[in-house]
DNA sequence: TAACTTCTTGACCATGCCATCAAGTAACGT
DNA sequence: ACGTTACTTGATGGCATGGTCAAGAAGTTA
């Protein structure tokens, strides 16, 4: 490899991490071009495709929130509690990144980084479910199924609705969160 | 105006009405123009602009729905079932009706009876919420806003998370409404 | 420095949509 | 039956995006 090529690839890498933070991974291929100062050419030459690109990246761009999210979690106390931390900090992962948020949506099904990365979330958030559900502390008829689509319809909301003051969103959450919890008897 | 003109402009709104019905009100007006068999010029020609054609429908279009969840909803007892069937038979018609959807999502905000059609959905609504929260039936902190966020964010829902079931998301509906109610003192 | 190979470029094609308009067509009145 | 006028057509331009490729630029090596 050359020492232009091996430049560009590591300034496109850069620029993606950029253009990919704020506008998410759907942002047109020529943003993250000019960005990197290269030609959109350059960028399908050196990763194939959107997908290669996104591939490269998604890990160094997504991963670190998602772990922190899991271990913030980790640290709090009851099933319930960490139950809604869990998804809570989601949903505003979701709101504030765009990029990890395309992750928690499966934008790119076929993606085998995006989808680790996604499993990884999942598996931890469907554990929180069975304790709380075990613990009786949230509704018993919830799914894991159920649970993907909360996170996924949070997903498209924050897409659609960006309008909205991060604070009203915050606030709408909790409308939610409380249909989760159990009836008390 | 020509006889043939008249035929046409009937023939269009006949096809827009059943096009825009399966399809929502941002079906590529060449569909529109294929199921009338004219020509995509002659809509334009006879309505001015996409708008204008909607303008001209969707009256017929929703109306007809909007009233009926008005009616049927005045007929049930007590603030907190009346609250919940408005909300829950107005996400079912969002799920069922593309374009009754995107009445309520404000598609086109500029549009003169669209506008028309959501406001008269939303009075109501709002005036359940008011009457329930009277009640105390209802979490008080709910504003209007909120209300018609509820109502945009399902609509958001139903638009990109077509592939669930109905019946899913006639299921997931419950816990939306569960998180609304007042908590038990 | 000159040949050789790698690399980059940006014009290009394709898609899907909205919207327009000159030119052709068909209804209507006499 | 014919001229007039209303009407329709579909080719056209515009825009935004994804993706490709021949030709030219630039680095590498002897």
């Amino acid at each position: 490899m050359r020492a232009d090529a091996r430049r560009n690839v590591e300034g496109i890498r850069r620029a993606a991490l950029d253009v990919f933070r704020t506008g998410g991974l759907t942002t047109p291929l020529d943003e993250v071009a000019k960005a990197a100062g290269v030609s959109k050419g350059t960028i399908y030459h050196r990763f194939g495709s959107r997908t290669g690109l996104i591939d490269a990246v998604v890990e160094e761009l997504v991963a670190e929130r998602l772990t922190a999210i899991i271990e913030a979690v980790e640290a709090v106390d009851g099933p319930l509690l960490r139950f809604e931390e869990y998804l809570l900090r989601t949903w505003l992962l979701q709101f504030d990144e765009p990029a990890a948020n395309d992750v928690l949506m499966r934008v790119l099904p076929e993606s085998e980084p995006l989808t680790s990365l996604f499993e990884r979330s999942c598996h931890f958030g469907r554990r929180l479910l069975y304790e709380a559900q075990a613990a009786g502390v949230v509704r018993a008829d919830i799914t894991p199924d159920d649970l993907a689509y909360l996170i996924l319809e949070r997903g498209v909301i924050a897409r659609a609705c960006d309008q909205q003051t991060r604070d009203d969103y915050r606030r709408r959450l909790d409308f939610v969160l409380r249909g989760l919890r159990a009836v008390r008897t």
